[in-house]
RNA sequence: GGAGGCGUGGCUGAGUGGUUGAAGGCACCGGUUUCGAAAACCGGCAUCGGGGAAACCUGAUCGUGAGUUCAAAUCUCACCGCCUCCGCCA
């Protein structure tokens, strides 16, 4: 959420914004709405305030004759406030449809477009890794080694069901202790949070209200998390903290849950888009500063190339287009590992900043040392998802019999095993 | 799931319809005192909106939301949360 006055005196900037993320809202009525609402809420506060006045009198004044009279009259402005605050609840219904649908303002280095075709590449490493055999897809390898079993998964769950098992749990496993130890030494805080919230957190992060039909909600109206930023921006909300406990850097592990609503057709196969799966999550909130943000961005997006170096996996990373942005978005990279069989770059996870577009919804604030109220900035990106890196590994580390060579970071946590399969 | 109790500022704790944004205490900040500190004493100390250059004026806020009333921390209803007991359960 974008703060209202900022909205007001930059109506240019925000109009501009709001284009170049392909964002469709209304930003003149917006702002005519606005003015409507502070005309009424004055009326409104002016009327309340002779109420309390006159109101205090009454109790005051011992001639009962003249307390009848000034209550009569107190009657009459009590329904005229009535009639304006029903105004005024309309208006503000409308107001604040409005405001959550005003996207954060991207920044001006996020390349120009329309969807993710338009991302920029602003960096590449490794080879992209040849074979002088036909290589296998991951499906085939994971099938042929029992890591993954799919006709069992769609029997039980659908669509898109999968079943992970033997080395394909054990695989996991390794991953994700790997992971832990690995951001845990750059300072990272573990948590697990809870996946199942409350409905209002979910507009915390700007999940809601766009996203309503890709999350799963429970009979509880409570839903489903699609990753651990969400209950991890919720841990501080509403809360006011200290400059000096600044920056909280957490590492959030978590199942996600995604319906997939809008890619029907896409990816139908493999391990690339499932309802279900792990992720380990890296959340920053830090102070208001814009310069701030930049460098913890950065350095969350170089966490997660670091790791994906250690594992081997060529990699680009990318700028994301305005168009491929979310609404709380002010930049996001991608980074994308390379799949040998499709012989393209597919995302592993990305990192993002937001100022204090979630801040301000999750009402997450900070004293400063001024000892002014400021909101914090907020940052994310991800750590490590499973199974969607397992594709990648699978593919890039397979060998002509079938076999998968176990990375060499993952070793120790494979019990020293050089090859699955 | 059943029964009961509770929710007031950073903490504690008064307050059951009328100048109560809220007594008292603790904590915190400033001052007096002191070589310095403690103690004592004096003063200050909620948040978010609106108007204003400012002084200041004004609205809202006692878990949340609605209602009754000229007037609500106080009365009514719904919801949320916490505690105790019973049931169920990894």
């Amino acid at each position: 959420m974008l703060d209202i006055k900022f909205i007001r005196e930059n109506k240019d900037i925000v109009i501009a914004g709001a284009k170049k993320k392909h964002v469709d809202v209304d930003i003149e009525k917006l702002v005519s709405l606005d003015e409507e609402r502070l005309k009424l809420l004055k009326e409104i506060e002016d009327l309340r305030s002779e109420v309390n006045r006159v109101s205090n009198d009454i109790a005051r004044d011992q001639d009962p004759a003249l307390k009848i009279q000034l209550i009569e009259e107190m009657r009459l402005v009590k329904e005229d406030i009535k009639a304006k605050e029903e105004k005024m609840k309309e208006l503000m219904g409308e107001w604040h449809k409005l405001m959550l649908e005003v996207p954060n303002m991207p920044d001006i280095s996020v390349p120009e477009g329309k969807s993710e075709e338009e991302n920029q590449e602003i960096k590449r490493w490794g080879e992209q890794t040849r074979f002088d055999f036909e290589p296998k897809d991951h499906l085939e390898l994971m099938l042929n080694l029992k890591m993954v079993d799919f006709d069992r998964g769609v029997k039980v769950h659908g669509f898109r069901g999968y079943y992970l098992v033997g080395d394909g749990v054990k695989f996991s496993f390794a991953l994700w202790n790997y992971a832990s130890d690995f951001f845990s030494k750059k300072n990272f805080s573990l948590i697990m949070p809870p996946a199942i919230g409350k409905k209002n957190i979910f507009y915390g992060t700007g999940h809601l209200p766009a996203g309503v039909d890709d999350l799963y909600w429970t009979q509880d109206n409570d839903g489903l998390i699609a990753t651990a930023e969400i209950p991890l921006m919720a841990f501080h909300g509403g809360e006011v903290l200290s400059e000096d406990e600044l920056p909280k850097k957490y590492l959030g592990f978590s199942p996600c849950y995604r319906r997939e609503a809008g890619a029907h057709g896409k990816d139908v196969k493999g391990l690339i888009r499932v309802n279900e799966f792990f992720k380990f999550e890296q959340l920053i909130l830090c102070e208001a500063n814009h310069d701030t943000s930049v460098k913890f961005h950065e350095e969350l997006n170089r966490n997660f190339e670091e790791f994906i170096e250690s594992l081997g996996l060529p990699y680009r990373t990318v700028s994301a287009c305005g168009g491929d942005l979310g609404r709380g978005h002010v930049k996001m990279y991608d980074v994308e590992a390379w799949v040998p069989r499709e012989e393209k770059y597919r995302e592993l996870g990305s990192a993002s900043y937001f100022h204090d577009f979630q801040s301000r919804r999750c009402n997450i604030r900070y004293k400063d040392k001024d000892g002014k109220t400021k909101y914090t900035h907020s940052l994310n990106a991800t750590a490590v998802a499973t199974p969607r890196i397992l594709v990648s590994i699978i593919e890039n580390y397979q060998s002509s019999d079938g076999k998968i060579r176990i990375p060499e970071v993952l070793k120790p946590y494979m019990g020293g095993k050089e090859f699955i399969g």
